[in-house]
Formats: C-alpha cells, structure tokens, sequence
RNA sequence: GCCCUCAUCGUCUAGCGGCUAGGACGGGGCCCUCUCAAGGCCCAAACAGGGGUUCGAUUCCCCUUGAGGGCGCCA
C-alpha cells in the first residue's frame, strides 16, 4: 500500500490572496480530504523583510474563511516544521552541503550555480501525463547574498516534508524540470506532479493577475459573498465531476475529488457564473443565517443607508432581510433593495410613477387605499390581500389598479417584494402616513 | 527567439471510434404572477483548419493556426 498522501499549499505573503492561489490551495486541501491524507500549509517568506506578519494574517484569514483548514503548518505545528521558510535556514544548509557533495554545483560571481545534465527530464504529470523537458542552461540555487532560491528550497521542503503530491499552477511545469533534477541529485524519490491549469482572465488576454477585477479572495469575503459558493465555483473552474453536478458544498466536494478528473485547459473567469452560484447558496441559506450575515455585512458598510437598517429595532430588521432574501443574488445588493424600510425619505422613481399614472388615477387609488386599510387586519399576508381584494371590489376594480400605486405610494418603485408582505412589515402607521403624504 | 502545455456552444463543461453532440451560466421567447426575482417549459448557440489511420472520426496520429505558460541572484 501506498503511503499516506502528503500534500501543501506554500503560498507567499505578498499582501494579498489571489483566486488562482485560492483554487489551487482548494484542490490541494480537496485532495487530502479526498484520500484521508494530510493538507500542509507551508509559508514561502525567503526573502522579503517587509511587515510580513501583516501578510500573512491574509493567508490565514483567506484561508479560514474558505474553510480550508490545516494539519500541518503556522499556528497548528507538526513534526515537520518549522513551516515558515524563513526559520528552515538550517535545514537547507544541510541540504546545500549535501548537493554540494555531488560535485554538481560551482561559484560564479558570488552565487552558487547547480549544473545541469544534459539528458531531458521526464515529468510523469497526473494531470498531463508523461512531459519530457531539458533545461537550457546551469542555474542560481544559492545568491550571491547566501540566500537559497525558490527552486531549491521548494525540492529541500517538499522532500523533507514527505510531500507525496504536488498539485500547483501549470506555470510551474516548465520549471519542474529544475525540481527533478535536484530531487536526483539528492537521491530522493520524486513526487508526484499535478499541474493544474491556470485561471484566464474574463476580459482580454493571458491569466488572471491580481489587478483584474474580482482576483482577490478578499474582496469576495468584503463583499458579503458566500465562501462556499465561491469554492464551489473555483472547483468547477478546472475539474468535473463528470456527471452534472454543480451545486456541491465542500464536504460532498471533497468525497467526489480526484486528480483524473482536473481538466487539461485554462477555464476563463466569469463573474456572471459566480454570481450565480452564490445565489443559490443565499436561496439555500436559513433566514436565520442570512439575518446574521447581512448585519455583519452591514456593519462593515459606513453608509446612511446600512446605520439606518442598523438602528432599526432587532425584529423589524430581520422582517425586512427576511423579505429580501428570496429575490436578491448577493448581500451586497440588500442596502438599496430594504432602503425605504428604514427611512420615509425616499424618492419615488420617476418611470414608475410616469408608469402608474399612464394606467389610471393613482392619487384616487392611493386615498381608497388609505380608506379601506384605516380598518384593516396587518397581521398576515392574507388579511391584508383579503382587505385590498375588499376596497378592489367596492370600487369596481381590479387588484392591480391598487397594487401598482400603492405601492408607488409606500416604497417608491415599482420593483420589491410581494406587496402585502411590504404592507404587513411595514405597518399600518407607515402604510398610512406614506398613503396619506403621496401626490401623484 | 527557444522550450513546455492546451484546443467541443460567447463562457464553464460532458463525451474517452458509431450520440438528434448532453448539462450549466449568459442571451431570446412563453408560462406563472401584485412588481421584481425565483421557478417551469421552449429556442438560438460548439466539435479551429488541413492531412492521415479506420468500414466509420469530436474522439487516435501529424502539420498549420490559435490560446496559455516558462525561459531571473521573483516566488
């Protein structure tokens, strides 16, 4: 039987966490789940000196909130560790001296160069199968300034770290080559690789970098998006559960993971299908759960419109998200959509109103309204239809004739949410002031 | 320039020699309906091109084209 498989995620703390980074570390930690294997988060701090603990708060945060947990790594250790590159010093110097033994490596101008033989090197890829590649030339492992570079300390971590997998972006493909020859030279096993492909931009050429709009995994988590919709987009956007699956949280994700199914091509980015998956995790959400998220959204918001929801008496407010949740995609939309819940300074939208009064009288619509609902029962949606359906009748007229200016009247748009359900969660002192106040 | 990878609707994808080429997002239409969403039904929309192999290619091979990546004392 095959060892346990062993895999890592070993992002950089730049400031920030790129969706691409993100897929990746999800497959990885997909992986690991997958087979009961271990999922390694290994930081790759060699050489900056910036504020990084700032940086990597980034990671851990991002992380977190995907639910991408860790058994090996920063702040939950392991017996590998430690797992900040910048505290393996003596460990890859260990290493160097070893590769150093081999006779393959040479000084030239300070830096220490590894030299490279001259067959090709085979890459036997889960994901592309058998590559073939020979580097072109000798390469840096140790600069001038006594710091090891990337490729070296990557093959000394993942060899002493019992790496089994692994599974990163395709623009390290050509670079492998380098890895596998190191790993030779140190008489170790090679992993196996699994070159994923890379995230492409939606708008114009080449992939995805952190300047293009909707890169960053925290502007998503700003943004009130659900993380497991955003998972759940990411796994799709580069592997297939063969059958027509989309909607699939984390766990039945990491159940159906597997490498042979990571497709081969680059998947563009599109904002519309992310949008779409989020809602129907928000359709899917418990009114309960929306409620807390969206007042933890708006507490994020310094804007009138998310004081006035915040200040908002406790069950009024969740009355109001809880008409929302149905008909909206993402959190973010919910201050415009609840705005004149919470204020009676609204505008009234000129179309709509043009609207209403090409279809009738809506000023006499208004004050029957205002006539029929002084009496009526608000308590649920029903009593209220029954009432409208009542002042309808007595005037000879349709529902709709009422519907459309009143709700004009007490919301001022044409668009919301079911309009007895506005009538009932807004209440009959609302109801009737704005009725009262309107002049069509 | 050299090297590596990839190629099915606009986009994400299913297909692993014989299919009316399936699903999803987006687009259009109809239904539902108090508006808007959601939901249901329907429509348009793809095998990059050229050679082979084969009784038969979307599927296998080659070339072209296109797309992406790598060629740092960055990671």
């Amino acid at each position: 039987m095959p060892s346990q498989v062993r895999v890592r995620f070993a992002p950089s703390p730049t400031g920030y966490f790129h969706i691409g980074s993100a897929r990746t570390a999800l497959f990885n930690w997909l992986y690991a789940r997958h087979t009961g294997g271990v999922f390694i988060l290994r930081i790759e701090d060699t050489d900056q000196a910036r504020n990084q603990d700032a940086f990597l708060q980034v990671i851990y945060d991002s992380m977190r909130w995907l639910g991408l947990d860790w058994d090996e790594g920063p702040g939950v250790g392991g017996k590998f560790g430690p797992y900040r590159q910048s505290e393996r010093g003596d460990i890859y110097r260990e290493y160097l001296d070893r590769l150093k033994a081999t006779g393959r490596t040479y000084e030239k101008e300070g830096a220490t160069y590894f030299r490279i033989s001259d067959e090709p090197q085979v890459i036997d890829d889960a994901i592309r199968g058998r590559v073939e590649r020979k580097e072109e030339k000798d390469f840096v492992i140790v600069r001038s300034d006594g710091s090891p570079v990337f490729h070296v300390v990557n093959v000394i971590d993942d060899l002493t770290m019992g790496v089994t997998h692994v599974i990163r972006g395709e623009d390290h493909l050509s670079n492998t080559s380098k890895h596998v020859e190191l790993f030779k030279a140190l008489g170790a096993p090679l992993p196996i690789y699994a070159h994923v492909p890379l995230i492409l931009k939606q708008n114009g050429p080449g992939k995805m970098s952190k300047r293009d709009q909707g890169a960053l995994v925290e502007e998503y988590q700003r943004r009130g998006f659900f993380a497991e919709a955003l998972v759940n987009f990411l796994a799709l956007l580069g592997w297939s559960p063969k059958d027509d699956s989309e909607k699939m949280p984390l766990a039945e994700l990491a159940r159906r993971f597997d490498l042979p199914g990571i497709n081969q091509s680059n998947a563009r980015f599109d904002d519309k299908k992310l949008a779409h998956m989020n809602m129907l995790y928000l359709l899917a959400a418990t009114p309960e759960d929306f409620v807390n998220r969206v007042g933890a959204y708006l507490l994020t918001q310094n804007t009138p419109e998310a004081k006035r929801a915040l200040a908002a008496p406790p069950d009024y407010f969740r009355e109001v998200v809880a008409l929302a949740q149905p008909k909206l995609k993402g959190i973010e939309e919910v201050p415009a959509y609840t705005a004149y819940f919470f204020t009676d300074d609204f505008a009234i939208d000129e179309k709509a109103r043009a609207k209403v009064i090409a279809k009738g009288d809506p000023a006499a619509r208004v004050r029957e309204l205002a006539e029929g609902l002084a009496q009526a029962d608000f308590a649920t949606d029903a009593s209220l239809e029954q009432a409208v359906q009542a002042i309808a009748a007595a005037h000879g007229l349709t529902l709709s004739d009422y519907v459309h200016p009143g709700r004009l009247a007490v919301s001022g748009t044409n668009v919301g949410p079911s309009f007895y359900s506005l009538l009932r969660v807004l209440g009959r002192d609302r109801v009737l002031a704005r009725l009262g106040k309107f002049k069509a």
